[in-house]
DNA sequence: CCTGGTCAGTACGCTACCGTACAGTGTCCT
DNA sequence: AGGACACTGTACGGTAGCGTACTGACCAGG
């Protein structure tokens, strides 16, 4: 499960970690373990002092609210664009549950070396305050999204945010799981994922789906997707394009 | 509308600022500006640099969600126990409206104060983080609260939770926001207050309400409105704990 | 005093879901 | 090959909340 990490390679990487300089990443990642996250791997439960940073590689984490009679309501998606346990404060925790939805690998880092890094590599920090702006902006998105659209549209955006996070186009999920990110049932989503595929958008069959037509899903989502997608991608594009001139410039 | 500010007294103003050693919140509010807040002053909007933060002392502030076809959702209530548009970067936005929801006074400092207020006092800065790391708690409970608890639920956890906020029974909200804030129609809104009347929790006439039964709200309110504010409470609690002797990490 | 505007009450058909439940089908294990 | 299991298809009654719309009450201003 764990492999020595030594170089990571510009594009196959986490695009935080890419943005940097290649001495920085290689400093920041020198604690850094790379390790494969099976499917439904639980990072941290709501409240639980975040030790570990992870970031993720072709891994999907869900950020979900557990609710009290059991119910989970997936509120962000984090894939390599991103980090996954962000702690603002030294010893601090989510309110979430992190869940690894679809398997994959993960860089995984402590949480005082995390800490440590942003302090000592100011581009670090810019990049990973800038994203933690764009992932409340992610949730609130989500917020509004799971009270005002429709199951065909949420799954829709669903799909093509796990689409980008992935890089393949044939990943495992299952309708129940589906059902449970969604705050849908199971029937529910069996019926809006039979109007996707009857329509050739996507195909599955037990536990696999495959991304067909990606405009077409785009179509049928919901304007959230686009919104959650250029919020994350300002992250990278704003932090090389402005960097902060009492820090040091990015592009020189 | 403005005044100026000397001396804010302990229990009266901002908890936030009122959790802070008395020289430092004066030094930190001398460029600050009391001021009214009008119902429906809109503060900032989505993708617009932050150039102010404000600390609610009465007034609660709302963000929201707007969607394209004009729909707006709550996705946070901000009051005296908060801050509204922390800016994580020098120039940086949030990606929601902010409107004021029920009238009332606030202190306004620039963004380009906050920031070097929070380098410059560590705790101010520790305080303002975990209260930033409360708020995603709050947002992401909102996202699963939205999709999974009834208008009736909703609508007792916000009037609890703007009833804690402007600290007085009776305060002015009509139908039609109420509405807008829960996602809801303003028929539905209608009808779930007219329950809570029948039962004697609440009173209200022409868009003003007044609360009559806490308690009884609060049985029939989600349990998100305890969690929310249970974990915005432990911001003031934490901070005064275990204060940071110093910026290093916690356990090195 | 009348008028126009804001606000709340109510109604009625409609739809997108929910809860539950059972049947079918593919896959893996023995 | 057979059985166990996981996953999907489908059904059926129930309901919360929608869209629309009309009514009445209260209020301020001319």
């Amino acid at each position: 499960m764990l492999s020595s990490i030594t170089t990571q390679r510009n594009g196959h990487g986490n695009q935080l970690l890419d943005a940097l300089p290649r001495a920085q990443r290689e400093r920041i990642l020198s604690n850094a373990q790379r390790l494969r996250l099976g499917v439904r791997t639980v990072l941290f439960e709501p409240g639980q002092t975040i030790s570990n940073v992870y970031f993720p590689l072709d891994v999907v984490i869900s950020l979900v609210t557990p609710l009290q009679d059991g119910a989970i309501v997936e509120v962000a998606t984090v894939g390599n664009e991103g980090v996954v346990g962000v702690p603002l404060v030294p010893g601090g925790s989510l309110a979430v549950r992190a869940i690894a939805q679809v398997a994959g690998h993960s860089l995984r880092m402590s949480a005082s070396d995390f800490l440590a890094a942003t302090n000592e590599h100011d581009i670090f920090e810019e990049l990973v305050r800038r994203y933690v702006q764009a992932f409340v902006g992610q949730v609130a998105q989500a917020a509004a999204c799971n009270r005002l659209h429709s199951n065909e549209e949420r799954l829709s955006r669903w799909l093509l945010m796990s689409h980008d996070r992935v890089g393949v186009d044939e990943f495992a999920i299952t309708h129940e799981f589906l059902g449970q990110m969604l705050g849908s049932r199971r029937a529910t989503v069996t019926l809006s994922a039979g109007i996707l595929q009857a329509a050739g958008l996507i195909r599955y069959q037990r536990g696999e789906i495959t991304i067909l037509d990606r405009a077409g899903l785009e179509a049928v989502a919901c304007e959230c997707y686009g919104v959650i997608k250029a919020e994350l991608d300002q992250v990278i594009t704003r932090t090389r394009e402005a960097p902060l001139d009492d820090r040091t410039p990015a592009h020189v």
